[in-house]
DNA sequence: TTCACAATGTGAAATTAATAACAAAAAAGC
DNA sequence: GCTTTTTTGTTATTAATTTCACATTGTGAA
């Protein structure tokens, strides 16, 4: 297994999420075609991500729930998990917070940054608030590979240049400005009008025929 | 201008609001290569899009700020406008509001639905909320075309049930659970967690170099 | 046992998306 | 006025991704 599409790495996660579901349910086998159709693909298409991860299912029984759930662990995952922050904790920042804490064991969130006194020392679901003065020493001491950004707009690239010199490894921009990283930080941008406004766009199309 | 790609649709959407801040500052034209600079994409990949949608710059001026702007604007927003609603106003919900309220013009909330009694009647941003027992009635008389779906991820499938029943034609799912749509409502998904691990992803590949 | 079926796995083809290459022309410099 | 530079617009090429087509094979039924 050498390069896995983009495309693949983000399927492998949705597979897996997908699969959790079905090991809770008690499921222990699953076909392609049924893969296929909770994520709204082909069963080609999850049989060659598959392949390309160099699993291989029992014929007529499908994947193995659980070997596949771990397979794709030992791909996406590392191994001695990988601590996040959030920076920027308004309305996004808490949204998100409240969301992921104790979900994934592999990505902690860990710590939050701001610039407001009154959040900064508070906790949130047990996530403590730091100054944005102070990021470099927590972010190096908590070991904090990847930063979620919900700063405002207008703060975006300044706070990107001070995640870069703290050391961050990964950045997921929600912000709706698009911020300038060296080629050693991986950078993930969404931006929530964008797909609004696709959404409207398709809309619109249909709605012409 | 036949079928625009949806890649294409995308960068449509990023390059009008790069652009509307260049209008705001005073900039008449751009080159090809500023508009590129900011999205982190190539400049030909610009002309190659503004090619699609039958836009001509000025050879060694570029292209005109407010003509390009509202030619995108011809072509992804829908001349009346289209009317969107939120569905579970729980963290996420709150935050989107909050964002979208009186930024846009050609797509606006109107209103949002819960089945909180606390929420029911209240309004959020100037957003009222109804029970999602209203939800067909609402929708038709304000004529909603587009959904944003953030009711815990148990209730998606049903909630997305209620919303194309009520005869919504797009829906943006933010809920991790995949869902079903007919054929002639348009669906778009996206998962933060699938987003964070990708970055994941890349950070541990490159730590592993 | 044999047959038909229902699934996987994969090379090849098709589609979609991005990049390269370059002609054309306006502006600037000389 | 001529040359150089810079930028657009577009065709050709390459790369990435998806789909097709089908060989393969374990399983259950006849
Ligand atoms: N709310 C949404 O649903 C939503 C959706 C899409 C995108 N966004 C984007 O996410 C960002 C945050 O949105 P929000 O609604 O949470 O905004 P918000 O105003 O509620 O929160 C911003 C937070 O960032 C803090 N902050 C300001 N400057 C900072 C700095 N320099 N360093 C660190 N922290 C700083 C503020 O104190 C505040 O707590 C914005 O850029 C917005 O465009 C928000
Ligand atoms: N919070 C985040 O940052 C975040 C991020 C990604 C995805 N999500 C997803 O978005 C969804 C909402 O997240 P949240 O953090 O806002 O959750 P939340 O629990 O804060 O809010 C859910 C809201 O939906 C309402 N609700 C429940 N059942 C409903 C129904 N049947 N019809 C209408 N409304 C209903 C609840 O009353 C509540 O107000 C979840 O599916 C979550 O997985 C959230």
């Amino acid at each position: 297994m050498k390069h896995l599409p983009h495309k693949t790495i983000e399927r492998l996660s949705q597979y897996r999420r997908a699969l959790l579901i079905c090991l809770e349910k008690g499921q222990t086998h699953i076909y392609s075609h049924e893969i296929a159709t909770i994520q709204h693909i082909t069963a080609v298409q999850v049989r060659r991500d598959l392949m390309l991860i160099g699993y291989t299912g029992t014929l007529r029984k499908g994947y193995n729930v659980k070997e596949l759930i771990e397979l794709i662990g030992e791909i996406i995952d590392s191994s001695e998990g990988i601590n996040v922050a959030i920076i920027g904790m308004g309305n996004l920042g808490r949204a998100l917070i409240n969301y992921f804490t104790g979900k994934r064991s592999h990505l902690k969130i860990v710590a939050s940054f701001d610039i407001n006194p009154d959040k900064i020392g508070n906790t949130m679901s047990g996530v403590p608030c730091f100054g944005t003065d102070e990021m470099s020493k927590v972010i190096a001491e908590k070991d904090i590979k990847v930063g979620i950004m919900t700063v405002p707009a207008e703060f975006a690239s300044q706070t990107t240049d001070l995640l870069v010199k703290a050391g961050i490894r990964g950045i997921l921009n929600y912000t709706p400005k698009p911020v300038n990283v060296p080629k050693n930080v991986y950078l993930e941008e969404y931006d929530m009008i964008t797909s609004l406004e696709k959404v409207a766009f398709y809309v619109k199309l249909q709605e012409m025929e």
